[in-house]
DNA sequence: CGCCTAAGTTAGTAATCAATTACTATCTTT
DNA sequence: AAAGATAGTAATTGATTACTAACTTAGGCG
């Protein structure tokens, strides 16, 4: 057996989040307890709470970890390009890929937003998706004003179907128990997207 | 305190249904215990295993009940309707109004897809998603046909994100926390979607 | 090399929850 | 109206859970 290894605090940290993000890809997060996360990462149930003063502050660092990821990946997949949808594809498919990398994810985020009352996790998800909906209402009023899009198209509607669409292609895949998969199922996805805001007749791609 | 309220089996299950699905318009359902649930209907927890054979069953009962009566709605709402465009659009508010009507139907369904494993529930979600998604085929199917949709149109992508369109729209209800609002932001997204599948330049209203 | 602290273990505790049991009240039927 | 079936109560059980405390070991530094 592998004697009992010793780390720094900030290193158990970061791997307890990885252990809950990685168990959310195949169980259910309501049912996760402390015992399965601890074991899942060689170590007792007690040594959790030398790092975290309680069970909500484990959520609270894995959903932490996310925003930050998902954000500076989407960010940097939309860095130097031009075509204001070219970067919404781009960010679109760095989401998916992110998805398709860390199919525990959508699941984790899914049932913090299921808490009715704001914990500081879901506050976290809800600040995520704020940050991530106005980035998104730039590019769109960026391409706005390149005459890109079709006159008369809701822009706050659209941000919103931009998630929906990510969030339809995650709900396909955990039905399918396939969240993998993803990927393989977004370029059509974004095509999709792409045809309900531009403007019609266009010559693009 | 009310008297004892003595009702046969078959209503008192079907209490237990309402307010179960009551409960989850304000409540996330993994922390719903049947404690909850039988003092929400004035009666004694052991009570509701007179009725159920276990907790399960209830969720069980649950899902049925929305199953059967989202198709019932959607079915009604696309009847008659000879334009296979329009009755997609029917469906989707006939949908979205139904969720405004049970709020707390999305955080059900959604907290039993969280499951991994096949429970009986998630197998009647699952088999729901199917019935709806090739009721949503057919109809593109036919749309194809008439020449609506634009060429090249993925028509499982298209099916796929009709129902990714609804969830777009409810996970955005979860974040503001008002889920009733979903039926006034539901024309904007349908158009969205709309103008996704059809074909360009189209001419219809 | 020895000390001291940070990190981990073992063994608990109190609370909660689904499910059961023994009993009681109410409805139905003849 | 009596009797049997049905529905509900109150109390309890065993299992599980997050969290804690007392003890033990590892590892860096003077």
């Amino acid at each position: 057996m592998p004697q009992r290894q010793h780390l720094p605090a900030d290193e158990r940290r970061e791997r307890t989040v990885e252990a809950v993000i990685e168990l959310c890809g195949h169980e259910e997060p309501a049912t996760l307890t402390t015992g399965c996360i601890a074991r899942h990462m060689g170590v007792t149930q007690g040594a959790l709470f030398r790092h975290f003063p309680n069970k909500e502050a484990i959520w609270e660092a894995a959903v932490a970890w996310i925003a930050e990821r998902v954000m500076a990946r989407v960010a940097a997949a939309a860095e130097g390009i031009e075509d204001p949808l070219a970067a919404l594809e781009a960010m679109f498919l760095a989401h998916v890929a992110f998805i398709g990398e860390h199919p525990g994810v959508p699941r984790l985020l899914m049932g913090q937003l299921q808490y009715p009352r704001p914990t500081a996790a879901s506050r976290l998800v809800r600040g995520l998706m704020e940050r991530y909906r106005s980035r998104l209402l730039h590019l769109l009023e960026q391409a706005r004003r390149q005459g890109q899009l079709r006159p008369g198209l809701d822009l706050d509607a659209a941000a919103g179907q931009f998630i929906g669409c990510v969030q339809g292609l995650v709900l396909q895949s955990l039905i399918a128990d396939d969240v993998a998969g993803i990927v393989d199922r977004a370029p059509a996805a974004f095509d999709l997207y792409r045809h309900g805001i531009r403007v019609e007749a266009g010559g693009g791609a």
